[in-house]
DNA sequence: CTACTTTTGTGAATCTTTTCACAAGCAACT
DNA sequence: AGTTGCTTGTGAAAAGATTCACAAAAGTAG
């Protein structure tokens, strides 16, 4: 039951919820740490390492409850309840999130999509119309958009990141390639494809012989 | 000059690798490692650690020079060069991120596409193909792709792995929601949105009050 | 009720990463 | 050439994360 959570539990805990969706479904009703560090390529001393930061939901001798253990970990990461999503940025990256099936059957609903090309402007994807990003903070208000997604290019992104904080966005899930610049309390994360890449070229570079 | 690098090190290379770019852009011709500290969102002792991993790249009194230090981190991270990418998955994501500009402009060549929807198989995206996953190991071979993206749906991600590393892929990037297995020579890149919107989500509700 | 099996929860030990702090190197100026 | 100002490169210290190892619970069987 302690303090400051690493980043990389958090992670795990993701995980150990995926897994245990995935039991659920295969009709198991209790499984170990053992197990579900099995599904979650870490070890089982690790999973109880990362659930006892939030308590102690597993009988010893028996494991944790499936069904239970969920929604501990869907409490714990704020899930047990649905997120207004505003969606900035209507273009290839914006689409394909919007189109993204697990996007909406978890909780995440988007109420707002702002783009600035006046092409796309009043189009409707779904229910939603897209918006002109000058009516950014007014719309956020109204619709009570908690978090944001930026799917904008690099030299647009810190700019509306400012906005949507000031409309009152609790947090950003950030596509450009860009370290915004916000209050510290709004948490930022970011998702750069370019990184990944690089990420594993190095991997791939390093195992095969030093310098080649 | 040591053995095993840590993965947060590899992240921030990229980032100064990103900085750099923007400082030759505005003309600069060196920098400090507080300057690349700021601009990364780390401190000046972590970068001159991170680059001391791979040797001595700076002046005493100067800093770095930033032509010289971006040819040294492309190096390093394996980027001087062009990798054939096989895109295996031709939905959202995978039409999103071919179309992705960062993309092509940093070596990364996409050189197959495959598909199993027979309205798409056939079609053609710029100058590739996009072609039946039933040809996936034989296209594979022929272009000589190294890394692969898996753009799929969760249930057909794990054969499809198997499939192109058995068939020379050398590195993945995934985007499926499940952890890969596959040899551990063949590094493995997740990219989790779920993932990354319950780490959002968790930060948020962590600050606001331990249990609202 | 006791013995036995299983598996948790957790302090202590180990390993990893980050931060500190400073000698050593380089350029500029006198 | 000597002095000054600046900034790197790096051991050593501190902080952080993971693994170990085992006592404490819980169920089961005799």
């Amino acid at each position: 039951m302690s303090r400051r959570i690493p980043e990389s539990t958090v992670r795990r805990l993701s995980h150990y919820l995926r897994s245990l969706e995935d039991l659920g479904r295969e009709g198991g009703y209790t499984v170990s740490s053992e197990e579900l560090a099995e599904r979650g390529q870490t070890t089982a001393a690790q999973v109880r390492k990362d659930l006892s930061h939030f308590g102690s939901f597993g009988k010893r001798g028996l494991g944790y409850q499936v069904d239970e253990l969920q929604g501990r970990l869907q409490h714990i990461l704020g899930i047990d309840r649905t997120w207004r999503v505003a969606l900035v940025g209507a273009g290839r990256i914006g689409s394909a999130l919007f189109a993204y099936p697990d996007f909406n059957v978890r909780g995440y609903d988007v109420v707002a999509v702002f783009d600035n090309d006046p092409e796309k402007i009043g189009r409707t994807w779904g229910e939603v119309t897209i918006r002109s990003a000058d009516e950014l903070e007014q719309v956020v208000r109204d619709t009570g958009a908690e978090l944001a997604i930026l799917a904008v290019p690099a030299p647009a992104a810190q700019e509306l990141a400012q906005r949507v904080v000031s409309a009152g966005v609790k947090g950003i899930l950030n596509f450009a390639p860009i370290r915004l610049r916000v209050p510290k309390d709004v948490p930022v994360e970011d998702v750069s494809l370019v990184m990944e890449l690089e990420a594993l070229s190095f991997a791939i570079t390093q195992a095969g012989g030093a310098d080649e």
